[in-house]
DNA sequence: CGACTAATGTACGAACCAGTACGTTAGCTA
DNA sequence: TAGCTAACGTACTGGTTCGTACATTAGTCG
């Protein structure tokens, strides 16, 4: 049930602040993505960790506190993968479309993630401007998008004038949307945007689609 | 406060039932979408309205049908909307990009019904899968898409085969993602999405990269 | 090894909140 | 105009839920 097995203790409790408030965050984060920050329940998070209800008051001082901590680790982790990012070898049109697949991927992978951002922009992002660790906080993806774009646009390989907080807003929209909305979007339309067999087709497509975007003929203008 | 006023009578109520119930679909629509589901209180509606919580079991029979009420009329308005679009007379592009200005325009306008997909997302579409109104309902939109997509790629305009529901999703991503994600975008970036000033930038950005990703030049393939 | 503190557990309280029992009245209809 | 019913209001309840007061123990340091 828990996130970890251990041989229990008959009797007498085992002492470890670190991983009592690290089990409080995994499941905290389990539950607060489940049912939404209103329907996230103190004493349900409490009861599905191996300590009581008392310590994540102890730890964190409240509800709200808990929230802010599990969006700080959330989004650490993904600033840890994507500061693995290594597609700079790589021409500036294949590194594009791999960064695209690595946030694809991303997301795919982390569907708690993605509601837990549903949830707290339900909520103004009023978590994160309180966060000291999070306000503008900005991506390492940025960087990397920031300097793929200086090549390719000094080449003349891409053709659009798009900043890369822009491109990163385009890339992040597709996989967002795809994970986020997969319910209503499956419930209206029948069709199931995260089933697996469709995972190959949607990747190539936002591939595909931010590649045309950004080496778009412009002739016109 | 309310969302009508009238000359309110000094004593004795005023009977209407028709009007009595849209108000508090009207109250509830805001409610739900300022504080979520589970966040939203029924106390709080009945007390924004001039009739009372009675009323609110009176005519949905609880909170969970309250809600789904207030679904069913946001996709109804929606709906509505995308049967008034009139865009078959132009080419395909300019067909197509007509259409994603119009989806645009659509979410900016209405970002209460962008939260409200946003919480049904969070509770796994549970109450469209439970409406009999809202089930499989696909959309008038669709229709447009596929005839629209049908002439371009017949004309051999439209390189990208890509179905009417794909390519659906992929504007959808765009619009919902930049009103629904504004907050925490806005708090880690530094950029505000939906800022008035940019409205112009983003909408011509929609319609470049669908256009670009359908008449992408596909020698490669 | 004794004492001190960080860490933990138990039990409870107070507020909140969805839902309801019961009583009332407006307005239509015969 | 009597009476009927749909529409409405008041006051309450039972359960839930965040948070805490108080008691206890593990591990460490002098």
């Amino acid at each position: 049930m828990t996130t970890v097995d251990e041989p229990a203790r008959p009797h007498g409790r085992i002492r470890d602040a670190a991983r009592t408030r690290s089990e409080i965050l995994d499941v905290a984060t389990q539950e607060f993505a489940r049912a939404g920050y209103d329907g996230a329940r103190v004493d349900e998070i409490a009861a599905r960790t191996r300590t009581t209800k008392r310590m994540i008051y102890y730890y964190f001082g409240g509800k709200e506190q808990l929230f802010t901590a599990v969006l700080e680790r959330a989004y650490g982790v993904i600033r840890e993968a994507e500061q693995e990012l290594d597609v700079e070898h790589l021409d500036p049109v294949a590194a594009i479309r791999r960064l695209a697949e690595v946030t694809f991927d991303h997301h795919e992978q982390h569907p708690d993630f993605i509601r837990l951002v549903s949830i707290e922009n339900i909520h103004g992002a009023e978590h994160i401007a309180a966060s000291e660790k999070l306000g503008r906080i900005g991506s390492p993806a940025l960087d990397v998008i920031r300097r793929i774009l200086a090549s390719g646009q000094e080449s003349g390989l891409f053709t659009a004038d798009v900043d890369a907080v822009d491109l990163h807003a385009m890339i992040s929209s597709f996989c967002f949307f795809r994970v986020a909305n997969r319910h209503t979007f499956g419930a209206l339309f029948g069709r199931d945007l995260v089933a697996p067999e469709q995972r190959e087709h949607y990747r190539a497509m936002l591939g595909d689609m931010v590649i045309a975007y950004l080496t778009a003929d412009r002739a016109g203008d």
